[in-house]
RNA sequence: CCCCCUGUAGCUCAGUUGGCUAGAGCGCCGGAUUGUGGUUCCGGAGGUCAGUGGUUCGAGCCCACUCGGGGGGACCA
């Protein structure tokens, strides 16, 4: 058989609709003016980068691993030394190569990018160090595409991030910050105070923790972090078993497990628990200060904790807004210090009308990692993520109605004698800030009214302009209010008093004046 | 990648112990209404029953494999 094309789409990516955009733009917007309030700027970067400046993926050969989509760049390019310079064989001929390219997973990646390149050759030079080196706040957003191996409903390949970051501090003042604008950009985006929680705990605290109990190595420690991030999805009982000797789920696989000691997994459980239903920041706080006493990484990290507290408390941001949460742990690998996250405390019903919890819809942390990867110099940095697609799909939960892109007016096409004139009320309304459509389905049939009227209504058009050879005539148009008219829908059956009720002659001069009078033209 | 479930019209699904030409609702198209979206009425189109092979006189239904979808798990920088 002969090999055919079929339009299609790649799994895991989608098609974004009017609707979904306009909700994706309005929480764009709203979160963004929250951001420049305090003083991020905004900027974009390239979706496609080199693999290895997109942080430790080195992808050997042609190996898509590890979830990333990456390419080779048809073209060839020399290979740089660690000094920068070109590498040359033995005959002093530079080394070419097709660079590995990935797709951006995320937009921290390149931010710290964008960072080590304007300074690197600084920073080689001895002009920028540790104490000297610049502060930098942006926020922005697009798309991120990851490899994901199993597709769930709302997990996708391509998704959308809004990122804002501070590089160049190491005060956690700026982590409180980044709490307090998450809060606030939830609330901008229009969620109610109540129905989502910041959630805040220190990495700091659980290694010191985990180092005074004998738990060390990065291993053991990544090992052990991750089984508790499974937490809420697994429940205590699952956790102790996998700190343990492992357990079989419920399809019947075997899950292994830490191997770690009955004393270190007792004392692991009873530190978790600590906190827990402890309303208080203050008194979590204080729980988890008897927990880590005499550990030095620990106090540490409780000391910034309480240094959070104190911003919060000054600016009246209390625990209807932010919560300490020492489970909380956040899968990347890269934070180093306070982490958080948002949660939505509002719940569903899936098809089968089992109650569901819609669950995490920000995510970030300090990384002070990250950009010393690439520049060689520590830079401590801190941020946070608005899983975009996810918020967007929480909005439709809350408010259905309320996420309908609005389309156009749309002025009708009667006769060809009159297509100027329709083109120049177009114009006109347009002049006064209306989105106006001159119908212009030309194929057999379809000019015919019904057919012009199904397509004004599929697309939402607030209104349409009738001008026929009577109006023009009268010199007016037939103005046609849809909105009311499917409101009127419901409690008029007959069609004659129902146009009548919709429908009415406004003079030429009149229109703009009148379609900018119609309820939510604005 | 592992385990379980599943695949019938654009969508949601029915289809008896294997038995004539595979059905419904919604949607779509056309008409009543050639100048009008909703409502109402009438009519119409639309299917390789996921694919391939097998069992059988006969398969949408039984068996095997392949592919797709859902759920759970592992992984997730």
């Amino acid at each position: 058989m002969e090999r055919g094309i079929i339009p299609r789409k790649i799994k895991g990516f989608r098609d974004i609709d009017a609707s979904l955009n306009e909700l994706r733009q309005h929480i764009i917007r709203s979160a963004s003016a929250v951001y420049r309030k305090y003083g991020f700027e905004h900027w974009d970067t390239p979706v496609l980068e080199y693999a290895d400046a997109l942080g430790k993926y080195m992808p050997d050969e042609d190996t898509v691993d590890q979830g990333v989509y990456n390419f080779r760049n048809p073209e060839e390019e020399p290979v740089a030394g660690t000094d920068g310079n070109e590498l040359r064989d033995a005959d002093a001929k530079a080394i070419m190569e097709h660079h590995a390219l990935a797709l951006r997973y995320d937009l921290t990646a390149p931010l710290a990018r964008v960072y080590a390149e304007r300074l690197w050759q600084d920073v080689k030079r001895k002009q920028i160090m540790e104490t000297n080196a610049p502060l930098f706040r942006r926020f922005q957003y697009g798309p991120v595409y990851r490899y994901e191996l199993k597709l769930m409903p709302g997990r996708f390949r391509e998704f959308w991030q809004l990122d804002f970051d501070t590089v160049g501090t190491n005060d956690v003042a700026a982590d409180a910050e980044a709490c307090i604008i998450l809060a606030e950009a939830m609330e901008a985006i229009g969620l109610n105070r109540g129905t989502y929680v910041v959630k805040v705990n220190n990495r700091k605290v659980l290694k010191g923790f985990l180092a005074s109990i004998g738990v060390t190595g990065d291993q053991e420690e990544q090992g052990v972090l991750r089984v508790i991030d499974k937490l809420d999805k697994i429940g205590w009982s699952d956790v102790e078993a996998e700190l343990g000797t492992g357990r079989t789920d419920s399809s019947g696989a075997a899950v292994p497990g830490m191997n770690l000691h009955a004393e270190a997994i007792g004392r692991i459980m009873r530190f978790l628990r600590s906190a827990t239903g402890v309303s208080s920041r203050k008194s979590v706080l204080g729980e988890l200060e008897t927990a880590v006493a005499g550990n030095n990484l620990g106090m540490e990290g409780i000391a910034e904790l309480k240094n959070m507290d104190a911003l919060w408390a000054a600016l009246g941001f209390d625990e209807t807004r932010i919560i300490f949460d020492p489970t909380l742990m956040r899968g990347m690998a890269y934070y180093t210090g306070p982490v958080f996250e948002v949660e939505s405390l509002l719940t569903f019903k899936d098809e089968k009308g089992k109650e569901r919890k819609v669950g995490s819809i920000c995510g970030g942390g300090r990384y002070d990692g990250l950009v010393e990867k690439l520049l060689g110099l520590k830079v401590p940095a801190t941020g946070a993520s608005i899983g975009v697609d996810r918020l967007a799909e929480l909005l439709r939960m809350v408010d259905p109605a309320g996420v309908t892109a609005k389309g156009p007016v749309m002025i009708a096409f009667f006769d060809d004698d009159l297509q100027t004139q329709y083109y120049r009320i177009a114009a006109e309304l347009r002049q006064a800030g209306i989105d106006v459509e001159v119908y212009c389905g030309f194929f057999k049939g379809f000019r015919k009214m019904n057919k012009q009227m199904a397509y004004a209504d599929a697309k939402n058009c607030p209104a349409v302009i009738l001008l026929g050879a009577d109006e023009a005539a009268k010199g007016v148009a037939t103005v046609k209010n849809l909105k009311l008219g499917k409101e009127l829908a419901l409690t008029t059956f007959d069609k004659k008093e129902w146009n009548a009720q919709v429908q009415k002659e406004v003079p030429l001069g009149n229109l703009v004046e009148y379609i900018l009078g119609l309820p939510g033209m604005k």
